[in-house]
DNA sequence: CACTTGACCTGTCCGC
DNA sequence: TGCGGACAGGTCAAGT
C-alpha cells in the first residue's frame, strides 16, 4: 500500500482526529509488530497526550508529551484506523469504507485513548511495524539517517532530483527511483506512473538518462503524488485512510494495474513486465528503450 | 561501494 | 474441490 500519498494521507487524518487525546491503555498481539518493552510503554504511553502527527518518506511519527514518539511503518498492508466509540461500522457505513468492525483478525496494536475511542494498526502480512523512540533519537534511527528528500517541498528543485541519482548509475532508473536513498517516498504504483508521465522505459539505465529527461521525471513525480494527496491515495487492496476509507486515486491511473487497457496518450495496449524484480506496467509504444 | 536476490508474512487467484 | 505456485503497496540482510 503505503507510498508517501497514502501515508500523507493518513497523516492528515489523524492529525485532524488524535491531538489531543490521552492515551489510557495499549495491548499488542504480535510482539514483532510492536516489539518495545511492556514497562516502556507503561512509562512512556499510558497517560501521554498525543502532540503532534508527522511523516517522513513512507514512516508516521506520533510525538507524545512524554518526549516519545510512536514510529510507524505500514509496509505494504499496514492500515492506522481511529473508531470513534459513537461511531458503528457496519449497516449504514459509506460504501467506500474496508472496514466493518474493529478489532478484527488483522489487528496488531490497539491504543485506547481517555473518553472511549481507539486507534488501529492492523496488518494483515506483518511486514508493518510501530517502534516507541525518545523523539529526539527518531532522527538517528538507520533508516532516516540513509533515506533521501523530500520529492513534495518546495524548495527541492529539478538538478537536485537529477544529482541525486548519481549514486544509482549502473541499475535501471525503475530501481534507482524506488530506492528510498535516492528519493524519498515513491513506491512501485508512483514509478510506473511518473515514468509513464515522463515517457521513460523503466528498465533504462540511470546513465542513460539526459537532463531534460530527469527533469521531466521530477515534474511528473510532484505532479502525480500532489495529485495522488489530492484524491486521497491509492487504494489496491487493502490501503484505507484513518477514517477506514479508501483513496481514490487508481481511477487516475494511466498504467499501474491496466495491463490490456489502451495507453490514454497514443492508444496502444498496456503491458505488464517486471524490472527490478517488480511487476511493472508501461506503455510499449510510448516508453522506448 | 554498487547492485541483485531472497526473506519476512498472509491471503488470493489461477492453472491443473 | 483441492493443491501448488506465483504474486501483492516495502524494506533489509546477505550474497556477488
Amino acid at each position: 500500500m503505503p507510498e508517501l500519498p497514502e501515508v500523507e494521507t493518513v497523516k492528515r487524518g489523524l492529525h485532524k482526529l488524535i491531538i489531543g487525546h490521552k492515551i489510557s491503555a495499549v495491548s499488542n498481539d504480535n510482539p514483532k509488530s510492536f516489539p518495545n518493552a511492556l514497562n516502556d510503554v507503561a512509562q512512556f504511553m499510558v497517560n501521554a497526550n498525543i502532540i503532534d502527527v508527522r511523516r517522513r518518506a513512507k514512516v508516521l511519527l506520533i510525538d507524545l508529551s512524554t518526549k516519545y514518539t510512536l514510529v510507524i511503518h505500514l509496509k505494504m498492508t499496514g492500515q492506522l484506523v481511529f473508531v470513534n466509540k459513537l461511531d458503528r461500522f457496519g449497516a449504514g457505513h459509506p460504501s467506500s469504507s474496508l472496514i466493518n468492525e474493529l478489532p478484527d483478525k488483522s489487528t496488531r496494536v490497539i491504543i485506547d485513548f481517555k473518553g472511549g475511542s481507539h486507534l488501529y494498526f492492523n496488518d494483515q502480512r506483518k511486514f508493518g511495524w510501530v517502534r516507541l523512540i525518545p523523539t529526539l533519537e527518531v532522527s538517528n534511527m538507520s533508516f532516516m539517517m540513509k533515506v533521501g528528500p523530500e520529492p513534495l517541498e518546495a524548495d527541492f528543485t529539478a538538478s537536485e532530483f537529477a544529482n541525486r541519482f548519481k549514486r544509482r548509475a549502473r541499475t535501471t532508473i525503475k530501481a534507482a527511483i524506488l530506492d528510498q536513498t535516492v528519493i524519498a517516498g515513491v513506491g512501485n504504483i508512483y514509478a510506473d506512473e511518473s515514468l509513464w508521465g515522463a515517457k521513460i522505459h523503466p528498465s533504462r539505465l540511470v546513465n542513460t538518462i539526459t537532463k531534460s529527461e530527469f527533469t521531466e521525471l521530477y515534474k511528473q513525480v510532484r505532479l502525480i503524488m500532489n495529485l495522488a494527496i489530492e484524491k486521497g491515495g491509492s487504494t489496491i487492496i487493502d490501503y484505507v485512510n484513518a477514517e477506514g476509507k479508501k483513496g481514490g486515486y487508481m481511477s487516475f491511473a494511466r498504467v499501474f494495474r491496466r495491463e490490456g487497457l489502451a495507453c490514454s496518450r497514443c492508444g496502444n495496449e498496456i503491458i505488464k513486465i517486471k524490472v527490478a524484480s517488480r511487476g511493472t506496467h508501461i506503455c510499449p509504444y510510448c516508453q522506448q528503450l
